[in-house]
Parts: structure tokens; C-alpha cells; sequence
DNA sequence: TGGGAGCGTGCAGCGCTTGCACACGTTCTC
DNA sequence: GAGAACGTGTGCAAGCGCTGCACGCTCCCA
């Protein structure tokens, strides 16, 4: 039978895939015969593919990977690439990602660009050489902040497909997924001075992600059309990550301030803390809604309201809308889908 | 110059990559003399190399890494399998695994078994035809309760190196990272008595986790050897998932407790709002420890004192066991690193 | 006896590497 | 000054595993 190529320093017995060669080898048919046989040609005899078949299966006979990939020029994989992964939102778009993609027989590549430019630029290279099919990617913050893309567009001319979600940027023609932000930070708002409030405050994050600025305006927006005055002073932008406290809570001290609308989950449990070690009480002098439903709203104390993201749907949609790309030639069509995010009521805002 | 092939259908022109044939053709040479100069190679006269080198570099020259795969049977790709991604501490781990595999120039692919036995054999097969060049994985739910791991080791039989990560299991055999966690669970309820503890409850997961099962021996050990009575009836095993809090409502009710405990973080944040709402006070009346150093642990009032597992390092020493084994011969040897988990102390204990 | 079926083979090629052969020019030797 | 010996630079071909086209062969029937 079969005779297995065992390496010489090898302790026990490597059973090495099989290959198409070896299998028309033992047989004495041609490579092709056998391609065919297990595809069922109808070139081929029923008796040889009988038999070809039954050897493939009793050797666990699988097709290599690479090599269909070589002559298909398709590799089945996607590329995603976001700035972090321990970060709920992103794990939940990926999972998103993850299930539509197995779904469809593709799988994941992913790198973390950890906010980095170089990082983000470098990873695309790396994938863009033949290793995926298209990408799915968030913009790190450096990227956004540089607002140089010539690395994505680099990508798309050399017929790559990419999707971006929620860092988006209008100077990339591709297709797109975001939240509809500005619409739901206005309702945000809303809700809470229909409950009362009037002193708004925006606890945002330095920098030019195009989410908070959405959520700003959106902000700005509610306030206004409800006939508040919109005070910059209202306004806090806080470092991505730092565990200084005091600016928050300076800024809760030398306000008055009975609503806080937070463009992400930590500032808003972290404001909320200061506050109540203020003696202040959650939601009855000063309410809270957040952005990002995630473990933290959940079992904060009171819990929190917030703005659900939707981000496994926010995947879902990017995948398909990649791979309907990678599938069909759809000729530019660039599409941006719009999520719609919803706001969860609990204990920090009042009903 | 260089004629790029144009799809007619196309609307904007491709700038598909250059291939080592085209720039042969282009510059009239052979495809072999592109590929050394390209190299560097001593073979090649100097002025050929800086031709080919100068052209390569304007045309923004790559070599394929799927034919590149092909050639060498190496993918530099490492393939991840993990229960669950929307998870603190996995996503640690992988962010581990991806620096450091990332730094020693491999890609990771990833695939989510979502606790489902069938979903890990699935993406195994899948990823083992060829896609990479070794596994990191931590068990699913379903696959430790089945006890089966043909899949596993029939991917070693192949050749392919495996790392198992947190769940591991005897039957399999490979290298391996895990927690002591029978020494922490022992050391953290130990701490817990010499606080002044003596009712010290253990809530911990349903099911076969290797990990759930030591904790709850270092538990056993840590209240007999300190002259406490084990018993059973202070150890509630809970669902992976429910939000049903009754069982925990009860627990707490008819059983006197001091101390807990638990084996997940959520488990203890659970327990630690439901103990609350019974109008008892931590850490006074009852002082909590988790597992996992997450970022509700940071967050939750009050600030839970846990036990941090080091996800990242553990996701590094994975990345570093795998990726010695695939680029040296080992010949079996295979080691399990143990990684020490350090109690950290917040507000729910008892300083 | 020409031409389908019916079955099967061979070759080329996907993009890249690499050992070896070969062509050519220079230098050496008698 | 002719042939051997050598060095330099380049190309050929095989091969990684697989597919698909273009054929070839053998029957058999009209």
C-alpha cells in the first residue's frame, strides 16, 4: 500500500496528508483521473471513481488548501483588521463577522493595529499579498488622526476588496456599515430633557474619530432644537485611556450638570462613580446614557442606560457585503449601510 | 513598459500586483535571474541586480505568499480556536498570541467553536488542510464533557503542532499552558479565612472544566487544612449562562456565608449585587474574590478583588511553545508552562 | 469504415525557488 | 597561437498540489 515518507528522526509515525499524486500512484491512474474521480466527473467510470473514491476516504484524503488557492486565485479567507480586540464593541463585530463568514466557507485572518498607523499599514501589507480575498476593517485612531489613507486606497486599486465599519472615512470609496450616531445621540438627548433634564452634559473622547464627532453633533442638535443653550463648556473630551480622575472630577464639581450623555461605556461608569462619591444620586440629580451595551452597563450600580450598537449585525452586514463583492464583479456600487442603534433604558435615567 | 492585463468590464484601471514573469518579460531576462537578483544573490552580476531591484521597487514588487506557501510548505500562519471571543479573558490571550506572533512574522487565523464540540472539529479540519502551520487552542465546553479528542490528536498524528491554553486535557498530548489554579483558588480562600472568614462558599460552573474542577480542589484543601469543615453544601454550581438569579437568591439565603469564592468574574459581580439587595454588606458581612481580572472587576461597587490569570503572557508563552516547535524539531519533549496567577485585592475583601 | 460515445491521460500553468547546465569570454599552457 | 582550463553570468527545468483543456485510445454502431 501507501508508502508514507517518515522522516528519520521522527518518533512515532507521521501520517502525512495525502496528496492527489500519491493517491494516483498506488492506484496506477493519472493525477487528473483522480481530481476528476473525486469530483465526481462523469468523464470517469463509475467503477474507477468507485474505488478512487473509497482509497480517498479510507487515506481521510483532503484537498490542500494552498494549492487551491494558488490556482484559484481565491483564497477563502477575509482580512479584518481593528484597532483592538479587547474592547467589547469590536469582539461583538467580530463575532458577527466570524459566524456570516463560516457560514459562507470563509474563514478569519485578523490583526490588531492597537491604534497605530504603522501597525494598521503594515498588517494590510502583509494580508494584501495573496493570504485574503478582501478586507473588513475600523480605522485605529492614529489613522483617522493622520487622515492619510493611502494605504486602503493602495488596496482598492489593486482590486481588493475592502468594507469599513464604524471608523470610517468619506475619503475611502468603498462600502461601509456605521451607526446612525448623530440620529441616536439626538434621541439620547431628547429622552433626557423630556425627563427634566436641562444642564446636558457630553463626556467625549479627544481626538477625530468621525463617531464622536457624529455623536456630538447629534448632541449639539437636540440641545437646540429643544431650545436649551448649547454651552461648550458642557463639554468634556477625555484621553482614550488614562486613569487620571481628576478632570472628571473637576468638571462634575464646577458644573451644573443633571444629564451626561458618555460616547462610550468606561467614561460613563467612571463618571458615574465620581458623581456618587459626590452624593450625588443616579438617575434622580443627574442621569447617564452611554454608548456600547456592554458587560459593564449591564452590572453597573444603578445599571445603564445606553445606546445598543448592534455590532454581531454590524459584522454580519460588513461580511456579506464583503464577500457579495468578493463573489460577484459589482463594479464600484459602493454602498454605506446604516445601523440603527437602540436605546436600552435601565436605572440611570429616569423613566 | 509593463502591460497590465485589464479586465474589460473594469471601470477604473487595476493596478494588479507585478508578478516575478512580468518583470522577467519586461526586462528581458528569465524568471529565475528576477527571483536571485531579488535576493540578492551572488549568481547575478551587479548591474543586472540593481536593474531588476530598481524596477521591482517601482512597480511596488511582493512575492505571493500562497505560492510562496506552496513552495516552502510553511504558511507562517498560526491557526487560534477559541470557545468564545466576546470574552475578557480569551480576548487577553489572543492579544498575547497575536504580539507576539506578529513579532515573530507569523499571522494568526481564528475561529470561534462557540462551546460547540462540532463547530471545533469543523474549523480544525478546515484550518489543518494546509492553511497553517500549528494550533493554539482552549477546549470547548462540549468537547470537555464528551472527553473526546480524536480531532486533536489526529492533527498531531499529521505532524501539525498543537498548544492547548487554560482548558487542556491529560488525554491529549502537547504542549501546554495553564494556571495554577488549584494554588490560587487555595491561596485566595486561605487569605479569605485569615481575614476572619469561616463560612466560605465555593460558586463555581456545571459542567467538566479542568479549570473549575482544580479551582474547587484548591478550595477543598484551603478550608481543611485550616481546620474548617468541608461542606458540600456551600458549593452552588451554576449554569454557563442563565439569567435566572434565583438559584443564587436562595443560595444565599438559606445558607450562612461569610466569604465566596467564584470562579468567573460575572459569577461573583452576580452574586455580589444579588448579596446586596439582601441588604448584607461587603466586605464586612460576606467578602467576595473572582476569577479573572476583567474590567468589570475594576468597575463594579464595590471594586471586586480577583484573581488575575495574566492572559496576555499566557497567550505569548502559547505563541512562543508553538512557533519554537514549528521552526525546530523537538521531537516530542513537549513541556507545560505554568503560569501564576496573582490575587489581586480590592473592595470586597477584608484588608 | 467513419465517427461518436465512453474513459482516461498528458500537459500546461498558478507564482515562486533552486540546483545545475550552458554559453561566453578570458587566461593559461605548451 | 591553438586548445585547455577556468570564471562569470544567465537560463532551464523540476517541483510544490491541484485543475482543466486538448487529446488519444478503444469499442461499437450505422
Amino acid at each position: 500500500m501507501l508508502l508514507f515518507v517518515i522522516p528519520p528522526n521522527t518518533i512515532f509515525q507521521l501520517k502525512k496528508r495525502v496528496t492527489l499524486k500519491q493517491i494516483a500512484k498506488e492506484l496506477e491512474v493519472s493525477v487528473s483521473t483522480v481530481s476528476k474521480a473525486l469530483k465526481n466527473s462523469e468523464e470517469i467510470s463509475k467503477d474507477t471513481k468507485e474505488k478512487i473514491q473509497a482509497f480517498a476516504k479510507l487515506y481521510n484524503y483532503r484537498p490542500n488548501n494552498i494549492a487551491l488557492s494558488l490556482k484559484n486565485k481565491k483564497t477563502k479567507n477575509i482580512g479584518v483588521i481593528i484597532p483592538d480586540i479587547v474592547h467589547h464593541f469590536f469582539t461583538t463585530v467580530f463575532r458577527g463577522i466570524e459566524h456570516y463568514a463560516g457560514e459562507r466557507g470563509y474563514n478569519v485572518m485578523i490583526c490588531v493595529s492597537d491604534e497605530s498607523f504603522e501597525k494598521e499599514v503594515l498588517n494590510m501589507e502583509l494580508l494584501a499579498n495573496g493570504s485574503i480575498d478582501g478586507f473588513i476593517m475600523s480605522l485605529s485612531a492614529e489613522t483617522q488622526e493622520k487622515n492619510d489613507y493611502t494605504h486602503l486606497n493602495e488596496v482598492l486599486e489593486q482590486g481588493i476588496p475592502l468594507v469599513l465599519f464604524d471608523r470610517v472615512s468619506d475619503e475611502v470609496l468603498c462600502d461601509k456599515v456605521i451607526l446612525n450616531d448623530a440620529e441616536i445621540a439626538y434621541e439620547a438627548v431628547e429622552y433626557m430633557i423630556q425627563t427634566g433634564k436641562r444642564n446636558i452634559a457630553l463626556i467625549t473622547t479627544e481626538g477625530y474619530f468621525n463617531v464622536s464627532f457624529d455623536r456630538a453633533k447629534g448632541y449639539q442638535t437636540a440641545i437646540q432644537k429643544n431650545g436649551l443653550d448649547y454651552n461648550g463648556a458642557l463639554v468634556l473630551s477625555l484621553p482614550y485611556k488614562s486613569e487620571d480622575e481628576s478632570p472628571i472630577w473637576n468638571f462634575f464639581e464646577n458644573n451644573e450638570i443633571d444629564a451626561v450623555l458618555c460616547v462610550n461605556e468606561i467614561f460613563a461608569i467612571k463618571c458615574m462613580d465620581v458623581v456618587q462619591r459626590q452624593g450625588k444620586k443616579v438617575p434622580e440629580d443627574i442621569s447617564f446614557i452611554g454608548f456600547t451595551n456592554g458587560i459593564l452597563s449591564r452590572y453597573s450600580t444603578p445599571r445603564l442606560s445606553t445606546v445598543a450598537q448592534h455590532g454581531e449585525l454590524m459584522g454580519e452586514t460588513a461580511a456579506k457585503l464583503l464577500i457579495d463583492r468578493i463573489e460577484n464583479d459589482l463594479e464600484g456600487n459602493y454602498k454605506t449601510e446604516v445601523i440603527s442603534a437602540t436605546l436600552i433604558h435601565r436605572e440611570s435615567t429616569i423613566n
